[in-house]
DNA sequence: ACCTGAACACCGTTCAAGT
DNA sequence: ACCTGAACACCGTTCAAGT
């Protein structure tokens, strides 16, 4: 595909949908410059070199991510309702998210939603070092949880799963019990369980 | 070091080594060799390629794991005393625990962690279903804030830092909350805290 | 200003050959 | 049973040379 002279926009768009389809460890130098048809060394002479190249992926995700649009008639209800949202865009982009993450620019990816939930806590009727907690609290708590549950979708077979390590035995005098640890995390479930349970402890502080 | 015959265990030890202060990319066969003093082939032979040779130090640290000893008056205050021990010994173990972590290993690695979890929940009044999504919340909690902590600290320099972000105006009418946000995060503080707040939530529902 | 190929120093892995 | 070096196919990066 020797096309259009090469561009620095075309270098970071196709390294973008490499990384999006096969994850970072799959963007070779020697690919992307055989995907866009060129000799490697134009691409250094473009974005740089690896390292500078994937800087300027990471830049382009802060950059793209949405405003948060909090909904819900309670405060408690609007910072679940930020919350999902954070999954949400933290979960379509699963490669460039966890690049981002670990250059440590995470906060800055979510300041619009902060700004978001620390106008929520105030109108809970929280303020100062306490508004700030809890702000940080959800925000771990929200981005701790996507990490976890992007890596057990990443090797979804726990070997030996969870399953069988739970036989009835292991809660003795609650088969229910047993079960339930014995049935595969439902994410989405326990995701709205933790946020909303710690949100509204939080809250009721205030 | 041409020393005495080579064996499974010396080249899992000194892999061990190498990733423990270096991490996992450091870990190349041929600087294992160098390190053994023998060819890098001779490592094929003992442990298989590299991607064995990883699985075989992940298995090595899931058995390392302690057994976990809650302490404590109540049932929350020895929830979160498991909790902590969690976060201390994932922290003693930053790269091992990622390439658990990255296998999907995670669970099996807190089984102990989780029966006792389970047995504290229990003493709580929970039962069945509920109990299971209290041991699940607060273990998705545990290990969800070490990841976000650990990436923090990979990369401490926040460009711009969460600081400059939060001027006193981004806060209007509560600079005590403006600045508790510039502050740098305390994360043993906040680890407490959201453990705290979340644990006794759970269990106040029983 | 932009693009190129050759060359370098690194990888993981295979394999035939040694003892 | 254990260890070896040579060889292969892959990396990222530099650099002098082209237009």
């Amino acid at each position: 595909m020797a096309r259009s002279p090469l561009t620095r926009e075309a270098v970071l768009e196709t390294a973008a949908a490499l990384v999006r389809q096969h994850g970072p460890a799959a963007l070779t130098m020697r690919k992307l410059a055989a995907e866009l048809g060129t000799a490697v060394t134009s691409i250094y002479w473009h974005v740089g070199n690896r390292e500078q190249l994937l800087d300027a992926l990471v830049e382009r995700t802060v950059q793209d991510m949405g405003a948060i649009r909090p909904s819900g008639r309670t405060p408690a209800e609007r910072i679940v309702s930020v919350a999902r949202s954070m999954r949400r865009e933290l979960r379509e982009r699963p490669h460039l998210i966890a690049m981002v993450h670990e250059r440590g620019l995470t906060d800055r990816m979510f300041l619009p939603a902060q700004r978001a939930l620390v106008a929520e806590v105030r109108a809970a009727g929280l303020s100062g070092a306490r508004a700030a907690d809890a702000v940080r609290a959800v925000q771990f708590q929200v981005v701790g949880f996507v990490l976890v549950e992007r890596n057990r979708e990443r090797s979804p077979v726990q070997s030996p799963g969870e399953g069988e390590l739970w036989e009835p035995a292991a809660a003795p005098g609650d088969p229910a019990l047993a079960r339930a640890l014995a049935r595969p995390v439902d994410p989405e479930r326990l995701f709205l369980l933790s946020v909303r349970t710690l949100t509204e402890a939080l809250l009721a502080a205030g």
